[in-house]
DNA sequence: GCAAACTTTCAATAATTATTGAAAGTTTAG
DNA sequence: CTAAACTTTCAATAATTATTGAAAGTTTGC
């Protein structure tokens, strides 16, 4: 495989996982993009290597940006603006982690605890809904609350800290 | 909240999250209505619950026994099948994180690891590729280890083993 | 201030994905 | 074996989501 195709595989496939961590195709493949880039990119750049327009590429770089994985970049002399992204993985998943937890799992929470937290009127079906939707809620909670801590460990926090504890 | 309420909130809320854990949305709340019953539900009594068609909830009623998550079950005299789902919380994360491993996370670990394993002819864009896709494919599998073991640990997983470690 | 260089917005449209419903298929009771 | 009871399949359609492109907006240099 060469550099070409290799490029065009990781970020196809990077651009179809995208809905994995939450977020659309061109997104994703803007970030795979900048990821794997050597330098910082414009619009055009962008635009021309994943023969994308130029208000998809605006507004995808504008949500990147929002969610913290992507920077403007300004070089001097140059009109026109250049984008990077965050190059370490490991501070890339922590801001992933960060931004999906706050947009969507502490929501769930929220629900969770008013459904479960309804006046248990005695009938069977009401105390199911507050046990399972209690239990869901516990479950969500933990899960939210490790991959908080997982991920606020800077450095090396996966493959150092927790991994020997299970291994 | 009354009953009715709470429970229309839980299974929709639990269907638009459908897509956070990879399922689509009649799936989800096909599976939020059995996790909150009572009893063994037949195809009628979902498609009537749900208002969706007889098609729609027999095709993602297999597909969620595709999944391991929701089992036919035989109620002896009646003609019809019944439908149940897994009650147990930390067994349906397990089904859940062991199925997305296979199918989502273990093929993008095989597309990492094609990538970066292509030929370095020593120029800094096939370097930068290499490096980047090394770095992602690394993490990549040490979360999808960590999630696999956290899950195999089928009593109290989380709360035991885990999270006294990391407090 | 003006115009060139660039970016953003957003209504229209395209692409994708989910849903329906009726016909075909299957199972079971008699 | 046959008909009733039930389930599955799948082409058509609806709903949703992504993308375009051109007009409006903004910034910068002169």
């Amino acid at each position: 495989m060469d550099y070409q195709k290799a490029k065009e595989k990781f970020i196809g496939t990077w651009g179809s996982l995208g809905t994995l961590w939450g977020i659309n195709k061109a997104m994703a493949q803007i970030q795979a993009l900048l990821f794997i880039s050597t330098k910082a990119l414009s619009m055009e750049d962008i635009m021309e290597e994943l023969k994308i327009s130029r208000g998809n590429t605006s507004m995808n770089l504008r949500q990147l940006m929002d969610w913290g994985i992507v920077t403007k970049e300004l070089i001097p002399g140059e009109r026109k603006e250049f984008f990077t992204t965050e190059k370490d993985v490991q501070e890339l998943a922590r801001i992933v982690a960060k931004e999906r937890s706050r947009r969507e799992i502490k929501p769930v929470i929220k629900v969770l605890e008013d459904v479960s937290s309804i006046k248990d009127d005695g009938t069977e079906k009401t105390k199911e809904l507050i046990k399972q939707t209690k239990a869901l809620k516990n479950l969500t909670d933990d899960l939210d609350t490790l991959m908080n801590k997982l991920v606020d460990q800077k450095q090396n926090w996966l493959t150092k800290s927790v991994f020997k504890l299970m291994k």
